[in-house]
RNA sequence: GCUGGAAUCGUCUAGUGGCAAUGACAAGAGACUGUAAAUCUCUCGGCUUCGGCCUUCGUAGGUUCGAGUCCUACUUCCAGCA
């Protein structure tokens, strides 16, 4: 069913909102990391499992359900929601960032009707267009589509940007078009990489077509640098619908979601907790300064020899799941024994991990000190483990 | 006791005259931002002023410009025969 926003409050001496998604009888408030199930599941989780870390919004994915099992299973299923067993509110990406994630390096054709790239399934040559990925969207029933756009690389320079932006407007405005679900809310992405008057003209035609929520893309491709990705998010915000829902799509850096809500953001998603995780790492509490770059988000490796004898959680003042009741020692060993349960483990902790973030500056915004909540947490180097 | 076969980096393994020596695992570390990712990358005999140097393929000899590779003896293990 369709989402709604409302903004409670806003921060006094910063851009830093607090609200809250309507989703039936249920609410559930702003800013918020959704965590990512591209696969109609949150990779190593049940659903009760994503569920206990106090979650809102999860996401999915247009392209890889569109490939398998194909938007008429799921809809023959009775929607996402049923077939995947997830009954809170369910955003579904368009796939145009597989656009750009699958065809990086390898042939892609990016025409005015759509794009030509080749699956990484089978080889098949495919073809999406901004109706295509909307009507996929339409069937899959999620409570959010976005709009089908380009998600150009960070290396793109100004006028490759300029003519990218004005297509995605274009594409965004067939998209609209076409779409027919009444129980979906369906959002606009604004691009334009680092530029100031681009991100401006981006997100004026877009919110000229009048969507139900609006979001910044192209700020989490490879190579990008944090400035620019902040910046993309200052010039973007200002121009952006009060009453409207504001997602950073693909920010998930501890550092950059605070940073983010700080220039007016509502919403993130990312796959990095969920991919540290089965990669063995952890998020702690803190940044660690990278230097010239900006601060980078602190973790800890539990693959390392180091935690062998670390009969300790995580980190003690966590209340997820795997911080209440496992030690490092046995997540160290289950990540050497390639045990699911220790991605399954460092998942809820690093999704719960975020989920709190999110908590923690709430309650900052709500009392106004957003300010030094940041600053507490930019200068936090404290090691918990 | 006799006759074959075999001994290589923590483990297994490649190697039949130019070798510090293949691959896998194990181990040590790093990367990861709208998931082609439970993946990928690096290190993995010692020392190094990063040019190299030294010591290594069961042990001891030998042949050779050069031996993990060929020869001899020994040690240990495996198989068959007694």
């Amino acid at each position: 069913m369709k989402v709604k926003y409302e903004l409670i409050k806003t921060d006094k001496n910063t851009g830093a909102r607090l609200g809250k998604v309507i989703y039936g009888d249920k609410e559930y408030e702003t800013p918020m990391f959704m965590p990512v199930g591209t696969q109609a599941t949150v990779k190593t989780l049940s659903p009760e499992q994503v569920l206990a870390c106090h979650p809102g919004i999860i996401l999915s994915n247009t392209y890889h359900l569109w490939q398998r099992p194909g938007e008429d299973v799921v809809a023959e299923a009775g929607g996402l929601h049923q077939f995947m067993n997830w009954h809170g509110p369910i955003l579904t990406d368009s796939g145009g960032y597989q656009v750009f994630s699958l065809a990086r390096n390898k042939k892609k054709d990016i025409t005015e009707e759509g794009v030509h790239f080749k699956s990484e399934l089978s080889g098949a040559n495919l073809f999406l267009t901004p109706e295509k990925s909307i009507e996929i969207q339409n069937k899959l029933d999620s409570d959010i589509a976005m709009s089908f756009d380009e998600c150009p690389p960070a290396t793109a320079d100004y006028q490759y940007l300029k003519r990218s932006i004005e297509r995605t407007v274009r594409w965004a405005e067939r998209g609209k078009k076409v779409h027919a679900n009444p129980n979906q809310s369906l959002f606009g992405i604004i691009q334009g990489g680092p530029y100031e008057d681009l991100r401006r003209w981006s997100a004026e035609q877009t919110i000229a077509l009048d969507f139900d929520g609006y979001s910044i893309g192209g700020v989490a491709n490879d190579d990008e640098c944090k400035d620019d990705m902040y910046k993309a998010i200052e010039y973007s915000t200002p121009f952006m619908p009060k009453d409207k829902l504001r997602y950073l799509m693909g920010v998930g850096e501890p550092v950059d979601l605070v940073e983010g809500v700080m220039r007016g953001v509502d919403i993130f998603d990312c796959v990095s907790p969920t991919r540290l995780a089965r990669h063995g790492n952890a998020l702690i509490y803190g940044v660690k300064n990278a230097g010239i770059a900006g601060y980078k988000e602190k973790r800890i490796n539990l693959k390392n020899a180091r935690f062998k004898y670390d009969f300790t959680p995580i980190e003690g003042s966590c209340d997820c799941y795997c911080c209440q009741n496992y030690t490092k020692a046995y997540v160290h060993h289950l990540m050497r024994c390639d045990e699911t349960f220790g991605a399954t483990l460092l998942s809820i902790h690093n999704i719960r991990f975020l989920i709190r973030l999110c908590e923690k500056m709430r309650e900052a915004i709500r009392e106004d000190c957003f300010l030094e909540f940041r600053e507490s947490f930019l200068n936090c180097t404290k090691n918990t483990h």
